[in-house]
DNA sequence: GTAGAACTTGACGTTGACGTAAAGGTTTGG
DNA sequence: CCAAACCTTTACGTCAACGTCAAGTTCTAC
């Protein structure tokens, strides 16, 4: 019934995402991502879902320059948000919470998003930037060739 | 003939970028950003084209997200162009070496590009991420008004 | 059941990009 | 010409995000 679920060392795990072990222990203890189980032992054990956890935290901070603070407050909003739809399926709640948590969420996207779209908007404009640089690189290869100076 | 040529102190030219005085002399020992002059007393004075250079040393900084060192060699690439349009515009040269420069600037132009690309399309995949979150917000507040459930 | 790889928890080290304080020299308005 | 504001260099401090031992424990393969 339920599928094989991979359990991953905290090493296989790492290596998936491109990251150090540290990093994970670090991102652990700065309460990113905690490891879905741990061996009889003590050792920690990981999921595909943490793996693309992990992933998505990488994304936030390459792309988004985001320090780890940053991040980990977008992610505990999607956290929110998912334990939001789990909390809506349940028939025991009040219309009014569910519509109040839902408000939570979308407040909270919604600032996230005018945060990329400031961002992308500055790249735009050094990438417009450089699009004209090449243009007059091209013209002054054709200047180059065709010296009618004077 | 020439235009006044406004010399700012560095706190002044600072406060117009918005960072530091600490930052620019930093950026100054980092090879970043040299003042155009200085007092007989030796105080560092900046032009206007000075805090424009810093403001776009800010722009790549934030927008990209790239250390100083990537920085300043993008920075190079840009005052290799300029020394290129110099040397251009000077008929003494051959046509062969303007050429070669020509070539130069292109290619370090070229690459530039594609890491802003790369960059844009990473933060599109994200914006597109959040839109399909708010988009199964509105779902859900949709839901939540129509209780159609049985 | 044992060797060796991989893991555990500390704890100290590193790097980038500045902040900040100290001790003194320079500018500028009145 | 003089005080206040601003500047100079030098140097140590800081903070995030890990890197890197060290000393011991657990897994895995044989």
């Amino acid at each position: 019934m339920n599928e094989p679920l991979r359990l991953m060392r905290i090493g296989e795990a790492a290596e998936a995402a491109g990251v150090s072990t540290r990093t994970l222990r670090y991102y652990e203890q700065r309460g990113l991502l905690t490891p879905s189980g741990h061996s009889p032992g003590g050792e920690r054990r990981y999921t595909e879902d943490d793996v693309a956890r992990l992933v998505h935290i990488r994304e936030l901070a390459e792309l988004l320059g985001a320090d780890l603070d940053t991040i980990g407050a977008m992610l505990s909003v999607e956290d929110r948000l998912a334990s939001i739809r789990t909390e809506y399926r349940k028939p025991g709640q009040s219309a009014a919470r569910q519509l109040e948590l839902l408000a939570e969420a979308e407040a909270l996207n919604t600032d996230l998003q005018q945060r990329v779209d400031a961002r992308i908007a500055g790249m735009k404009k050094v990438q417009a930037h450089l699009r004209a640089k090449a243009a007059r690189y091209a013209d002054i290869r054709d200047t180059l060739r065709s010296p009618a100076d004077a």
